[in-house]
DNA sequence: CGTCCACGTCTAC
DNA sequence: TAGACCTGGACGG
């Protein structure tokens, strides 16, 4: 769930679903044992979602998997408020703040981000291509894989051209000199710039209303999915940058691009002869799931490609992308007031996993208390589950 | 069965 | 600049 308008979205979740409810008794994490509850002085709780974090409003029969912390309403037909993370990369903080090397919000704080972005060009942060410079939190705090991918599309910038080349332009563009406010605004709305589109996109994900980024059978994802226009989408390229993310674009990659990618343009709906090539393509898919009984599947199968080849997966289903908008934007009030328990924090690899489930390591260093979410007891069906571990760690 | 991939950080050579 | 950290879905054999 998690770029910048997951979180803005999740927060006014949390703040509607939550509105005028009671919480009580006590604060539970997901392992049985590890929990402590108690009161009650109001504090702040602080969330960072990773790759999988999401909170969710359930009855208690539906408690989710993964489902991290737990906070029970006080009235009778009790629910839960669940902070539910598969992969558990998210973390949470008690008493927790900003974190002091994040910049200003690309879409709360447009005009401190746009400051602080184009008046510390000579960061060698901007020595890199553009791609990479945009997943830089200090610079970019909520831009994600997506949105950089989304962002660049816009422009047709190539993502591997040097981000001070790119930004730099944008200094100009400052001193609007002769212009009426009229003609401004016009010229900002028609033709935004790089960092106005830092804003724009974002905003305009969640105005969609759903929940963004989110994988599953709903509308709202199926209305995301079609609203990408280049993350994911048959017919685009792919590159990995050098992180290791995959970089979604159309055209020329720049002139920063790793070596030995080489930028090819294979046309959609190309099946690769077996075994043609050296380079192994596989499918993929974004897909977007539907009920059963709803006979009309849509669903992307893009090809991704292995480390450092170009990427262009056959295009699937068009018709899964339409465009479309709809107004609403809400603000998003604080939350507060939630009792909470230690922190804790397990390590773990699949195996060690299940000895030491129930084991709870304090927090070591507590000065503030982090917490990653706390593995799962194995139930049922899935208790004897094993997996090869990857890379060779341990 | 196994491999690869995914909305992001983190820390250790 | 590699990995580590995780789970699970899609796909290939």
């Amino acid at each position: 769930m998690p770029e910048g308008p997951e979180l803005f979205l999740a927060g006014q979740y949390v703040n509607r679903v939550c509105g005028g409810l009671v919480f009580s008794g006590k604060v539970e994490k997901s392992e049985i044992s590890a929990t402590q509850g108690g009161d009650q002085k109001p504090m702040d709780l602080v969330f960072r979602f990773g790759m999988s974090g999401s909170f969710k409003m359930v009855p208690v029969a539906e408690m989710p998997k993964h489902a991290h912390l737990r906070f029970y309403t006080k009235e009778k037909p009790l629910r839960v408020l669940c902070y539910v993370d598969v992969r558990r990369f998210g973390r949470w903080e008690v008493d927790g703040s900003w974190q002091a090397d994040r910049g200003p919000c690309v879409m709360l704080e447009y005009e401190k981000f746009r400051e602080n972005v184009l008046r510390n060009l000579s960061d060698k942060a901007f020595n890199k291509p553009i791609c990479e410079a945009l997943l830089n939190q200090k610079y970019f705090s909520g831009i994600g894989n997506y949105l950089r991918a989304e962002i660049l599309y816009r422009l047709k910038i190539p993502p591997f051209e040097k981000a001070r080349t790119v930004l730099e332009k944008l200094q100009h563009r400052e001193e609007t000199s002769g212009l009426t406010l009229s003609k401004k605004v016009k010229l900002k709305r028609e033709n935004p710039d790089l960092l106005e589109l830092c804003h724009m996109v974002p905003m305009e994900v969640i105005n969609l209303g759903g929940k963004g980024y989110e994988p599953g059978r709903s509308e709202d994802y199926t209305a995301f999915v079609g609203w990408l226009q280049c993350y994911y989408v048959p017919g685009m390229k792919s590159l990995r940058d050098s992180n290791g993310r995959t970089i979604w674009f159309q055209g020329d990659p720049g002139p920063m691009a790793p070596k030995g990618n080489k930028s090819r343009k294979k046309q959609s709906q190309v099946k690769t002869d077996p075994g043609a090539s050296k380079e192994k393509s596989r499918k993929k898919q974004l897909t977007v799931k539907t009920d059963a009984d709803t006979s009309n599947p849509k669903v992307r199968k893009p090809v991704a490609r292995k480390k450092s080849r170009t990427t262009s997966p056959p295009k699937a289903v068009e018709e899964a992308r339409k465009p479309r908008k709809k107004p609403g934007t809400k603000t998003v009030k604080k939350v507060e007031d939630a009792a909470m328990a230690n922190g804790t924090k397990t390590p773990n690899t699949r195996s060690k996993r299940k000895s030491a489930a129930l084991q709870e390591s304090p927090a070591t260093d507590s000065e503030s208390q982090k917490c990653r979410a706390s593995s799962q007891k194995n139930r049922g069906k899935a208790a004897a589950t094993t997996r090869a571990r990857r890379g060779k760690a341990q």
